[in-house]
DNA sequence: CCCTAATTCAAACACGCGTTTAAAATAGCC
DNA sequence: GGCTATTTTAAACGCGTGTTTGAATTAGGG
């Protein structure tokens, strides 16, 4: 495996744990057991790291993420919103196969951008893959066509908040349930409890 | 104003807006206009500082809380979700009489508390306030007796994180909306909106 | 007023951070 | 095999961090 690999390998596990800011150099090299200068070698910067963690995965994501949605949007039917976020459960299990434990640690890198280094991950995703969130946005509007654009841009942002706060802590989460309720819980078993519960917020009567 | 009180206020916003990680200790003693020992001096460590600076909202916070919880509690109708998550509306609101901009505050300290830190502040809270959590779950029971005890987990999980998600970036989120829909956007405003979201969500049909 | 306790202050400490350097090792091509 | 370009390595750099120190200053009660 090549050393570019391995830096990756090992900071993506570390990022998702233990946030970007939470995460040093010197935790990443000796994990991967590559040389502390390697990361600014193969990189150029801890910045650039954290780009290309992501980038590896929403290159994986975002081409089968995007068809999805565009599917629902080109389609004649109606969706409903179920349907919507139903679209993101495929492509987001794919990533298990891409990687072990690649959905999970997806949606905490996720959670780590929006909170962490005050959001210029957000930027970086936002502008780099416009493409999923103009589909994603159309696909809503298609099921609920009675939201107005501010009450859509809240309830998008509610439901990102679900999701990636949910996931961000989901490891702490999943012990917690497996303790209390002595049954395995898996992240699968958790997106689809979410789906409904984002499904009907997003549903929810609009109050004028 | 003390100098445990200046350490305070200062403290407080840069947490809220950069994090607890984010926040270093010259920049809170310079804002403050205090010496930098003072922080050691005064708290013992910035983890005590930390907690002190949470402890001061949730005790102007717990009891309001707890008690409107408790009035649907024992209250002889079934509350609906709206009401238990409106019983939040008052006490939180009453934190901006409490201090300028308190409610924002508050709540973007909390979102903070749960993604920085690998979530030791989670930990103190729910040790420290156990009640605002107990009264809560009773609350939502008596409104959807039909949820399980595990239903009911992750659904009060995934709302903490929209409220918590949404509230920590809310500074950024309202400026967005400011720009994109050339209205005043508030805080208060941002709350009415999610709670028939979270409401929805929380009602959302079982799937089993 | 004076003495003691509480507080403030400037300075330094030890440590971990991201980054840079320049030499050593390795790989790949002619 | 020899030469060049790529990669790896150990060491150091400069900086910012939380914390500690001990002296200077300030309050406050007898």
């Amino acid at each position: 495996m090549s050393t570019k690999t391995k830096i990756l390998n090992a900071a993506e596990v570390l990022f998702a744990d233990k946030g970007f800011n939470g995460t040093s150099l010197r935790e990443i090299t000796s994990q991967a057991e590559v040389n502390l200068a390697a990361v600014n070698y193969h990189f150029g910067s801890k910045k650039e790291l954290i780009k290309a963690v992501m980038s590896r995965y929403m290159n994986e994501l975002s081409p089968r993420l995007e068809s999805a949605l565009h599917a629902i949007c080109v389609d004649e039917v109606q969706p409903t919103l179920n349907e919507v976020f139903s679209a993101f459960l495929e492509p987001l299990l794919h990533l298990n196969t891409f990687k072990d434990n690649g959905t999970s640690t997806f949606l905490q890198l996720l959670g780590r951008g929006f909170t962490d280094n005050q959001g210029f991950l957000r930027w970086f995703l936002t502008t780099q893959y416009p493409g999923v969130f103009t589909n994603f946005t159309q696909a809503v509007h298609k099921a609920y066509p009675e939201l107005t654009s501010e009450e859509m841009f809240w309830r998008l942002h509610f439901t990102m908040g679900t999701i990636v706060f949910t996931m961000s802590s989901s490891d702490a989460l999943i012990d917690i349930a497996q303790n209390d309720f002595d049954r395995e819980v898996d992240i699968a078993g958790v997106i689809k409890q979410v789906i409904p519960y984002v499904a009907a917020g997003v549903a929810a009567p609009i109050i004028r």
